[in-house]
DNA sequence: CGGCATCCGGGAAGATACTG
DNA sequence: CAGTATCTTCCCGGATGCCG
C-alpha cells in the first residue's frame, strides 16, 4: 500500500516556550552561525561560504531558504553597477543579536573552549560589543579601524562602550590589519603584540600605547573547573 | 581495506567563536529544552520525559551524557529513603538561563510563534522571570503559588521583580491550580479567569484582584508585520 | 518503574561534481 | 559566481527488549 507523501512538513517541537519557538526557527545546524556572519550587514553566498569553513553549498541553500521565509532574512539584487545577489537580515533578524552575546559569554566559561580556533572576521567585531569592560573602557574616546582579509570595519570608542560597523578605516587612530586569528591572538590569547608583528602577522599603525590599552578592554570571564 | 573505526568524533563548528563553541555545547536537537526543564531544580528520567513530549528514550540519554560530559549538569543518587536517580545542572549550568530568556523575547515577536501551544510548567514559570514588566510590578509584593499538575511553585513579587522557586505554595496570597497550558491562556492568551474557572480549566484561591493585576504584568512584544 | 542497549526506517547533513 | 544534483554518512525518532 502507497500512501501519499504530501509536503514535507519541518519537525517542530510544537511547544508554546518562546526558547522551543526560536529552536524551531533557528535550531537546525548553521542556522545561527549563517545569521552571525550577516549581523554586521549584508554579504553574498560565496562570502557567506568562505566565511562558513565547513558548511556545504546545498545546506547553505537550505538556511537560507528556511531563514527567508521565517523573515528573518531577506535576498536582495544590488543594483546594476554591482549585480549580485545579497541576503540580509530584516530588522527582526538583527534583534537576534542578544542571543549571540548571551550564548558566547556563557560558553567563555566552558572549559573546552578553545580561543584558538579559526575565527571569522564577524565573530571577533561581534566579541568586542560582547566582551568589553565597560569600567575599563569609561573614558577612552578612539576610532579604531580593523583590516581583516576581504572585511574592513571601524570601531568608535566612547563612553565605555565600542560601536563597531563595515567601512574604511583610513584616518582612525590605529589600525590593524592582518587575519582575524592574529588579532584574536593578540586581545583574548594573551601574545604580546611584539611577537605577532615580528611574525608580519599583524600590523599595527597609529597610536601604539592605544593599541595596548585597547587589547585590554576584553577579558575573558573565568572558567569552570575540571577540564 | 578496511580501517579502524575508533571512537567517534563528536561532530563540531571547530570556530572559537564563543556563540559557535556554544552550539557545539548544546547545538543538538533537545538539549536546550533538557536544561530549560533543569532550570528550575533536579528531576528524574522519567519526568524530564514526561515534560519533554516528543522525546525519545535513547535520545535523552544521549543528551544526558553528552551534557554531563560538558560539565553542563549531574547525575546525583538521593539518599535511601527516595534512592533514586536524578539529573541536577551544575552552577554553570544555571548560569545559561540569559540564553532562554533572549531566545525567547525573541522568538516572541515572531510572525509564526502560537502561544497556544502546549506549555511545559517549567518554561511558563521562567517565561514569568522573563517576561515581566518591572515598571507595572513596581509596587506589588504578594506571594504567589503555582499547583501545576505534578509541579508546585511559589513566586514571590517584589521591587518590580518576580522570584520563582519550587516549594509548597500553601499560605501564598494567591494560588493558581490548572495545567500550565490554562495559566498560560490567562496570561499570554487574553483569556478571561472567569471563563477558564466556569469550564474548569483554572482554579483561582485567595486575592481575586491580585490574581487579575497579576496577569496583566506579562505583556507580549509586538509581532513583526507579515505572517 | 528507571535506565540503557539494539535494530530499523527516514531524513538531514556532508562531500563532491557539475551547470547557467 | 551562485547555486543544483547526486551520493554517502550520520543523526533522529520509534519500537522492542533486557536488567536492576
Amino acid at each position: 500500500m502507497e500512501l501519499e507523501k504530501g509536503t514535507k512538513v519541518p519537525r517542530s517541537y510544537a511547544d508554546a516556550c518562546g526558547a522551543a519557538h526560536a529552536l524551531d526557527l533557528v535550531g537546525e545546524r548553521w542556522a545561527l552561525l549563517v545569521i552571525r556572519e550577516l549581523m554586521l550587514g549584508p554579504k553574498r553566498f560565496t562570502d557567506l561560504r568562505a566565511d562558513l569553513p565547513g558548511i556545504s553549498a546545498n545546506v547553505l541553500t537550505q538556511r537560507l531558504e528556511g531563514l527567508e521565509s521565517a523573515g528573518i532574512l531577506t535576498r536582495r539584487k544590488l543594483p546594476p553597477p554591482v549585480s549580485a545577489q545579497v541576503y540580509e537580515l530584516t530588522p527582526w533578524g538583527y534583534e537576534a543579536e542578544p542571543i549571540f552575546q548571551e550564548l558566547g559569554r556563557w560558553a567563555a566559561r566552558s572549559p573546552s573552549h578553545d580561543p584558538r580556533l579559526p575565527l571569522s572576521a564577524n565573530s571577533l567585531m561581534l566579541s568586542f560589543r560582547t566582551m568589553i569592560d565597560r569600567e575599563k573602557a569609561r573614558w577612552l574616546r578612539a576610532t579604531i579601524g580593523f583590516r581583516l582579509g576581504r572585511e574592513t570595519f571601524v570601531g568608535r570608542l566612547a563612553d565605555g562602550d565600542i560601536e563597531i560597523e563595515r567601512g574604511d578605516p583610513t584616518g582612525a587612530n590605529l589600525i590593524f590589519t592582518g587575519p582575524p586569528t592574529a588579532l584574536a591572538a593578540a586581545v583574548y590569547g594573551g601574545v604580546p603584540l611584539a611577537a605577532l608583528e615580528a611574525e608580519g602577522a599583524l600590523k599595527v599603525e597609529g597610536d601604539r600605547a592605544l593599541a595596548e590599552r585597547f587589547l585590554t578592554l576584553f577579558p575573558l570571564p573565568e572558567k569552570v573547573e575540571t577540564p
